[in-house]
DNA sequence: AGGCCCAGATGACGCCCCGTCATGATCTCA
DNA sequence: TGAGATCATGACGGGGCGTCATCTGGGCCT
């Protein structure tokens, strides 16, 4: 017997439900990364090793090595992760800034914002003066730079301002921004205001510009 | 028979070299420091095994514990020796500062010339991508920025400068020396006059002050 | 000189992490 | 329902880790 008669072509309500395959892939992809950040946190990134987050999924060795080749694979992956979410929000910041400055403080501040609300997931228990690496180069968090030095540029030129070394100045802007945004976590209570106004001045005028506290 | 007679009484030429004991131990300290910095310097420090470095060395694996506990220690002591190096350098350039301007130039000039220097020592060949890690808050590290800290601070007195938020601008400094000096060395020719002139007006007078290329 | 003592060099050892692979279970599709 | 594809499994060899019982020889005393 076949169900032909009774049903069109297709199968009813066209279930696009992947197979039963499919879907246990990407559960397993994402408690591989559930558990990464879970042990990143809580070991600190130096300490995490491979088994321990293997341990805290339940799965097999061996099925980890099917989804990632290292713990810094992983690592990117989480990193590409942030760089991808971050990414819309920094571009429609780009879009909508009118002015280098405007454009200047609703990305520094999208960036704080951000960085406050990861600061959550990941920090949560670890060792005292172990250095966490930042993102490394993987290639969103490279797009997201890329995206800072474009924007820059574009941003700039519709000032009219004097063309400067942009290589350098992306990377002034860049770091001042991380370091910043470290120091503003580690104050009671997190104030991001503060913080972007800091930077932006520290940014736009140096230190004659900058808030007196 | 006694020497009595014939020498005073205290040996001739008062011998200071230690004995043999404390001649190995600060030789076999050194040729570890120095097999790191080679191991360091071609597999990167991600990849480095302390057995690796002991390899090097030439002795046996228990006598690496006996001088250091793990290959972040070893590290540390490094970036230490850096540090105790670079701390009268900076110390100088502080006290023979006159005002604020000039004791920044100093101390960024000096920093890329040390960085330049150093650069030798270390990457030879590494591994393309890889992060190496920024020295970490070892005591003398520490030391340093805590200088770093204070000689603004004085300088900035001493200029009747409007009083900032020091800890942002420091980390600030810091963070804009680290990356431009880092970004100095991929370039070649390795211009240290222009990269030090490029940070001295960034944090001095931020966009609107930096040189047009 | 001869002998004693102990700082410290040695390398074998047990432990654990690494990445692989042969095996078997389960899903898919004909 | 059966054949084949896909992928989870966990045992395994390789190797790095830090320790420790043992040995060596420099320091020191007589």
């Amino acid at each position: 017997m076949s169900n032909i008669a009774y049903f069109p072509a297709r199968p009813p309500a066209e279930d696009n439900r992947p197979g039963k395959r499919e879907r246990t892939k990407v559960a397993n992809r994402q408690s591989i990364l559930d558990a990464a950040r879970a042990v990143f946190g809580e070991l600190g990134y130096e300490a995490a090793t491979v088994r321990d987050i293997i341990r805290r999924t339940g799965l097999a060795s061996g099925t980890f090595y099917n989804y990632y080749k290292s713990k810094e694979e992983v690592f990117d992956a989480l990193a590409d992760d942030g760089a991808r979410r971050f990414r819309p929000i920094l571009r429609a910041e780009s879009d909508k800034a009118a002015d280098f400055e405007s454009f200047l403080r609703g990305a520094i501040r999208a960036y704080f914002d951000f960085l406050e609300g990861e600061h959550e997931s990941w920090r949560v228990n670890r060792p005292a003066g172990e250095i966490f690496p930042h993102a490394r180069a993987t290639p969103e968090v490279q797009a997201v730079f890329d995206e800072v030095h474009v924007a820059l540029a574009k941003v700039l030129e519709h000032d009219h301002a004097p063309a400067v070394d942009l290589d350098y100045f992306a990377a002034a802007c860049i770091a001042i921004a991380r370091e910043v945004g470290d120091k503003m976590l580690e104050r009671r209570p997190i104030d991001v205001d503060g913080a972007t106004d800091f930077a932006v001045r520290m940014i736009l005028g140096g230190l004659p510009a900058l808030p007196r506290p």
